[in-house]
DNA sequence: ACCTGAACACCGTTCAAGT
DNA sequence: ACCTGAACACCGTTCAAGT
């Protein structure tokens, strides 16, 4: 068994979340459990309560982490492209592409839950910040909208793309033949754009 | 503690859900447990697992009762409209209608999962019966669309309206002004049936 | 002062022992 | 044959006892 001096606390931390990172890699959350993280790293399941408050916060850290790896392949992906239209594509594709790609990380984002307690500013924050990414693109799309229109409009495609996404990864369209995500995708934006930009 | 003879199968596995839906009434599935349900039907956890074959399994029957609630609901409404468009808005309001009303019913449908184990049957008609309403909807909105152009809108409006009510529902929007569900679904039905019928 | 072993109050499932 | 009490192998959290 580690003991204190073995690590230091920002050490305990990154080999903590680099472990479940790497579980959820091949197995769903739910097959965690902060015993089976403590065992895998050497420590006991005290110490990271110690560490990180509870076993819910030590999640929402990996959910944290989860959506700052979303994030920063957005702004690369997004660099160069001036075509708005383009870009609003792209994003969506990717945010598809990247679930599709860690789905137990991409699950664990959206069941997490505070369970009552609020969510910590800095995890807001997070999320204002990629939601924002998707309002600039509308805006510069259709610069007459105003600014509510924008937001309604922001958050209807969001919602569009993050239900395509989540019944296609969770595979609860329940059909026979496998979904094409990124058709779905592809058909929501065009529908929708159009009239975003025609009226 | 209740014996054998005190209740039939039937009647046991109608306490059962009835107990568990009451209870999602006013927490969430998390804080349930088999043990907690069993306790309140004055049973011993091995009484129920003897009668579902297993806690996960218990808890499909709970999903496939909110399913047949929510198809219930529908074709009540549904009854005596004529006009399609106007169908598809109050099929997708319900939806979202439905999902506030029961929150946690509604969280157990989505998060419930046969981890690996195919899904019974039973289950799947049930959904293949409600996406099959949907898809029936938009035929008759444009007869000349084909088949695979219908399952794909169909597709991607539940997406919709699933995501929408979702985020809104869970309140994952993470905005300081709450969400109006109900306008953002207008939104998004307004905006992609323009370009579904218009083409 | 800081950390953690052991205890606590749970959990779903199993299956031998009872009727 | 059918049902279930008791046991099993877990779980997250607490906190007194140790360093």
């Amino acid at each position: 068994m580690a003991r204190r001096n073995d690590h230091s606390r920002e050490e305990l931390v990154e080999m903590t979340l680099n472990c479940v990172e790497e579980y959820l890699n091949n197995q769903p959350y739910h097959a965690l459990s902060l015993r089976k993280v403590a065992a895998q790293i050497g420590y006991v399941p005290s110490t990271l309560v110690n560490v990180f408050g509870s076993y819910n916060i030590l999640l929402l850290h990996v959910v944290a982490r989860t959506l700052d790896d979303l994030r920063h392949q957005a702004q690369q992906k997004l660099t160069g492209t001036s075509n708005c239209r383009e870009a609003l594509f792209t994003l969506a594709h990717l945010y598809l592409e990247f679930a599709s790609k860690n789905p137990y990380r991409w699950q664990l984002v959206f069941e997490h839950s505070m369970k009552g307690d609020k969510l910590p500013d800095w995890q807001s924050d997070r999320i204002q910040s990629m939601t924002g990414m998707l309002e600039s693109l509308l805006k510069q799309l259709s610069p007459a909208k105003s600014e509510e229109e924008v937001v309604e409009a922001s958050r209807v495609l969001w919602a569009g793309v993050h239900g395509i996404t989540l019944l296609a990864v969770d595979d609860k369209f329940f059909t026979s033949v496998p979904v094409n995500g990124a058709e779905l995708i592809d058909n929501l934006l065009t529908g929708y754009l159009k009239s975003w930009t025609d009226a």
